[in-house]
DNA sequence: TAAATGACAAAATAAAGATATTGTTATTTG
DNA sequence: CAAATAACAATATCTTTATTTTGTCATTTA
């Protein structure tokens, strides 16, 4: 098709994203998809395997956009208190998915879909913020701020103790009126056993 | 219809668990539930309002014999180390969740599906596990083996942070290989915090 | 000749009609 | 007359068929 070529995975990536918030992902077909690319929606399937696939990178690229990366720079701070960093850090995790379930519902839905059947990618994704979480308290224990310990290990405690906030299986109950003052209890407990 | 009368909600119930347990909640139909009480189906409608009220019931009902009864035992025991008997009150929840999980799946997937749209009736039961929480706390303090503070936020903040090893929305996760060993770690994260 | 196309089979989804279930109530029964 | 029934309307589920979508690949095009 006489069209602006090539045709990059990047670019199927951004028409699928915008197509999946307009329709949905129950409504969006890999042919309203090359549609809206204007190219045949065999041509995809040259760029990925499937549509399982496609909607998975999808997924996987707006994780690492609008969690990933913005907590990495939270991360990567390396003055002040490690205390606050942590504290800074796991609130802008758990902002960030609240915000998204409210504002960006299609691809919440697929992510929260992913998430409940546990696939690689999310495995790889969740490792990543743990890992985040570990840098952090390794700065604070070497700082004398946290308890010697295995970083790792606490941060993964850390991550899950969390999870009521920020995993998506729990969306419906950060609604609840309560929600602030349970994360601030919580993060109490937690924080002590750090020091 | 000749029978040994009078019918029972409680008959209903028995019933109603039996077949549901052996069809599973997706292909039992309240005509089923009828046929092996020996009743007409209409009948049963002048003990519950509606299936759902009725599938409710049978949820409600088993939570509180399977969970909240056996905690109750544990929560009230009154002498010894508050620190052990919190322990085992969480270890006691988490390993009756996984043991339903495999051996009951049809009544566990029925409370599961109740749970992600917390119904008012999961409210309660989750609020009465609370309590209970509350009360060891309460002793623990009072023997000054917890630092002072809200028992009530205090168990709901214990309830949250172990979300991951009891709530169904996790159930996938409780196969991990590190499951005991990620829990010891948010176990010794909670317990500091207490102390 | 690398990339896209269009024609095609297989699989999934939608639509329509038939069947079964849910829920109500007037009637029956013990 | 209290409790169960049986007949009924409204809803939901299933079944079958038609349509669409997914995924493959031989052919075309730049």
């Amino acid at each position: 098709m006489t069209n602006d070529l090539p045709l990059t995975k990047d670019m199927i990536l951004d028409a699928a994203e915008q197509v999946l918030r307009r329709y949905g992902p129950d409504k969006t077909s890999v042919i309203d998809i090359a549609k809206f690319l204007q190219v045949s929606h065999g041509t995809l399937y040259r760029h990925f395997a499937s549509k399982a696939a496609l909607r998975e990178a999808v997924t996987e690229r707006w994780l690492d956009k609008s969690i990933a990366e913005p907590l990495q720079e939270i991360a990567d701070r390396a003055e002040g208190s490690a205390t606050e960093q942590l504290r800074l850090w796991v609130e802008t995790l758990i902002e960030k998915k609240r915000m998204y379930a409210v504002d960006d519902p299609e691809i919440f839905v697929m992510y929260a879909d992913v998430t409940v059947r546990i696939g690689d990618m999310i495995a790889m994704h969740i490792h990543r913020l743990i890992k985040q979480i570990a840098s952090i308290i390794e700065r604070g224990m070497q700082a004398g701020e946290f308890k010697p310990d295995s970083a790792d290990a606490i941060a993964k405690a850390v991550f899950m103790a969390t999870e009521s906030f920020h995993h998506p299986a729990h969306a419906h109950e950060w609604s609840s009126e309560t929600i602030d003052e349970d994360f601030e209890t919580v993060w109490r407990l937690i924080l002590s056993g750090l020091k």
